[in-house]
DNA sequence: GCTTGATTTGACCATTCGGTCAAAGCAACG
DNA sequence: CGTTGCTTTGACCGAATGGTCAAATCAAGC
């Protein structure tokens, strides 16, 4: 009965995340406006606000949604394949993502550069759990001799830098590589392959 | 005779960029406010103004005398040395630079993440200039078999990433480590050695 | 003490901010 | 047609924003 959710209203709202997301991801929760969100939507300020009732909403409904969608690809990392490749796997996902999704990464990242206020419980949380949870598999990996090993925590937070930088820093990265090269992320999906791969090939067979 | 400069301007302008990098670099610079960095600085508003014209300028200052300090660690790369050591020794200076001055690197992130639409003339310039140079230096070294190969800018990238992940996404790396291991740093710097020495040293031997 | 120039501030201003509200528009259905 | 309920908006509000200014304070030399 709450969600009857006419074709109007789910068009709205869509477009007002989309806007959101633009907007917040580039001047942050505090740099952003409502009205710069509102004309960004197509939408007047008043209307914007009767689908989301404060600014705040609108940038706690982003997160949330996100969210998923960030812990996904290491979720999919898989405990009974073959280390290697899962690891090469999840990197080459996470790269993907910051091609696809580079508003979203920015997003995400302007949070936590601001102490992550309004996601803290979320970090402490389930991303926690979650890369505790991968760190154990792949320290198992490692103390079987299956991968070189490495301090599996600082592995996820490198694999984590590595793929978010090409989004989080895109204006930098266009403009050391200048207007040459367009686009970066095949040059930099085969550089993370090879560094991945060195770093954790065990050399001594 | 523009430099009498009594202590107590220098003293002045010196906490208001001390509170301005502490403001600035936490919300951006659309979320600061002139309020909260003269407060910061335990000043007037009309005060602070009194020294900087405007709020841009307090910005501009902070991100001109940081752009010295942040080129400088890949400025000391020398291509007369040992190309490894020389390689871990920008890393580990960079890696330092986070440690020691998060701030300042949280306040380049936000410049970057929002487009930096105030720095950019230095990214194209300086920047690229510098970057070009020593891409072209590691470059020779790994023609020379002396490292293995790898794409120059890449790697310059990635020591970037992972250097600059510790300051900029600090809550992150708190929330999951957990307060158990309350710095992160000398594991960080155990790991990145490790990262840099399997990717960089010619195995063929 | 007086003068001069640097420093500081309370009061103020125009603009923008997030958010409200009553009224208007509009589609659907009888 | 008229009614009902969802949608949209112009006008408005109090608070905060970046910035100004004239007046007050202060330090230092005479």
């Amino acid at each position: 009965m709450n969600k009857p959710a006419t074709r109007i209203q789910e068009k709205n709202r869509a477009s007002i995340l989309d806007a959101g997301l633009e907007v917040f991801s580039q001047y942050g929760f505090r740099g952003a406006t409502v009205d710069q969100i509102a004309e960004a939507a197509g939408l007047s300020k008043p209307n914007l606000l009767y689908y989301f009732p404060t600014k705040e909403a609108v940038h706690q409904a982003l997160l949330e949604g996100l969210l998923k969608t960030w812990l996904d690809p290491l979720h999919a990392l898989d405990p009974d394949g073959d280390p290697l490749a899962e690891i090469q796997g999840y990197v080459a996902r996470k790269l993907a993502l910051s091609r696809d999704y580079p508003r979203e990464s920015r997003l995400f990242a302007n949070e936590i550069l601001q102490g992550a206020p309004r996601i803290e419980h979320a970090l402490t949380g389930a991303l926690k759990t979650l890369v505790d949870e991968k760190a154990a598999v792949i320290l198992g990996w490692a103390k079987a001799g299956r991968i070189a090993p490495v301090d599996p925590h600082h592995l996820i937070f490198s694999i984590w830098a590595l793929t978010q930088h090409y989004a989080d820093f895109d204006v930098q990265v266009r403009a050391v590589l200048g207007s040459g090269r367009p686009d970066a992320y095949p040059a930099a999906g085969i550089f993370l392959q090879t560094l991945f791969a060195r770093l954790l090939v065990v050399c001594a067979d």
